[in-house]
DNA sequence: ATTCGTTATATTTTTAAAAATATAATGATA
DNA sequence: TATCATTATATTTTTAAAAATATAACGAAT
């Protein structure tokens, strides 16, 4: 008789007043922003369009007291984007907590019929 | 200066082969099937379509290694669907671990900038 | 002043998801 | 056997999301 593999998977995210501020799609587009310094690279390299990308910043720097990427337009290279001290920080406390959320995860052992 | 009130939220599912076979919504779907008797009435509850409660009921059916619905039709009132004893375990299970994650959730205390 | 690639934004088009609609099958009950 | 509300399924229609397209603004570099 065999057993069916029951796996357990879950994310985290944040909110402010009830409204999802950051998760696991905005922190990966902040890290590759960071690296490739361009809004348009990390949307490129994520798949998706310049203007979700554009979006979804423009929702985290006005939902943060203060912004998460700052961007100039002109100049050499035609523009940049770099991600703030604030945004670094983020990124940083947000991989922390998903760490916890998988040690949580495995610790967890589900005991589940067939 | 007021702080940015952040709130931690979270979800946990259940894969089976990578496949989510089991969430909240189907939770809740079974919950009410056990205490309508019927997949009509708990698709009305939950403002779904009858058709989409019932795809979410044969894919489960189809996942798990015993069916967690089983429906007849004609007879009296028309038909009726219960929750087999294996989807009551499921529901119980899934509580208790949602309940777990709650806890952790609460547990974190999350320092981020403003 | 012209070029360049990017940011910023609006508009249009396409696609996918959801909802709505229709219909057959069913079997206890009257 | 005619009725009933439901299950089960297919088909159509509608809606919302996503993608694509277009265009202006920008400023360093040439």
């Amino acid at each position: 008789m065999m057993e069916s593999t029951f796996t357990i998977n879950g994310r985290i995210w944040i909110e402010i007043n009830g409204e999802k501020v950051l998760g696991h799609g905005r922190i990966e587009l902040l890290e590759r922003i960071n690296t490739s310094g361009s809004i348009r690279q990390a949307a490129i390299q994520m798949k998706m369009s310049y203007k979700q990308a554009w979006d979804l910043i423009k929702h985290m720097n006005t939902h943060f007291k203060s912004p998460v990427v700052i961007s100039h337009r002109g100049g050499k290279g035609g523009g940049n984007a770099i991600v703030t001290e604030n945004g670094l920080i983020l990124i940083q406390e947000f991989h922390q907590l998903h760490n916890k959320l998988k040690e949580f995860l495995k610790a967890y052992k589900l005991e589940m019929p067939s």
